[in-house]
DNA sequence: GACCAGGCACATC
DNA sequence: GATGTGCATGGT
């Protein structure tokens, strides 16, 4: 897949991502104030709109307990009933739990440590976790640790499938490979790519599509129309 | 009331 | 290996 910044998956890559950058504008992700907080974020906000996980968020934070210290000390039921409003909150708790477990075995419970960390070792670990896929694990590197590692999520998927790029059965790890080949590795390239992606899933590649407006509508006929 | 939202683990075939 | 299901709240 090297070969695909000379080929057409290269151009179709960065084709699209100047026409959303320049429709959406930059996305300044992921919303939080410390790496700590993102990787909470990350594991709420599975399956679930941004906007009920800030409400746990919130709620995590006026308690002042958003620190791996509080957070691992609390009982199952506690914590599954302030982070209640991201919903699956018992299996949320869990995850949560699982993972600070992690955090605390591996990496004395610092986001420092973790972020020195080589990445492959790291993201193996972090898919070790009970609660922890790919996704989520991406999400942790790139934009709570600053690794170049590109976030695919159902959007990202929907819009390249429905765009022609990619196929319906293409895996996780085969489109983060058409990505990290056809892309320069830049941390900053990869977060606002991603975001982007989120934006144009939510205005305009929805399950059902709203193609009329939509920024890719006018694409060549690599990436086209919407199928 | 139906559908959707920045997934994942597990059971079953 | 592919497919189905449980997990659950809150906005549109």
């Amino acid at each position: 897949m090297t070969d695909s910044k000379r080929t057409g998956n290269g151009k179709t890559l960065n084709r699209i991502y100047t026409v959303l950058f320049n429709h959406f504008g930059p996305q300044d992700w992921w919303p939080g104030d410390t790496p700590f907080e993102v990787t909470v974020g990350a594991i709420l906000t599975q399956n679930t709109n941004w906007a009920n996980v800030e409400k746990a968020i919130t709620s995590l934070k006026s308690r002042k307990v958003l620190n791996a210290r509080a957070l691992h000390a609390m009982p199952h039921d506690r914590l599954a009933s302030l982070i209640r409003p991201a919903g699956y909150f018992n299996i949320k708790a869990a995850r949560l739990k699982n993972f600070l477990a992690f955090f605390a075995n591996h990496y004395g419970g610092s986001m420092k440590r973790m972020r020195e960390a080589e990445v492959h070792p790291l993201r193996e670990g972090l898919l070790s976790v009970s609660g922890i896929g790919p996704e989520t694990a991406d999400s942790i590197l790139l934009y709570a640790l600053g690794k170049p590692v590109f976030v695919i999520d159902a959007y990202t998927k929907r819009a390249l499938v429905r765009h022609g790029v990619v196929p319906e059965k293409a895996t996780y790890h085969e489109l983060q490979e058409l990505f990290h080949g056809a892309l320069p590795s830049e941390v900053q390239l990869f977060n606002e790519y991603h975001a982007l992606f989120v934006m144009l899933g939510k205005h305009y590649c929805r399950p059902k599509p709203q193609c009329s407006g939509c920024p890719l509508e006018n694409l060549p006929a690599r990436s086209g129309r919407c199928l």
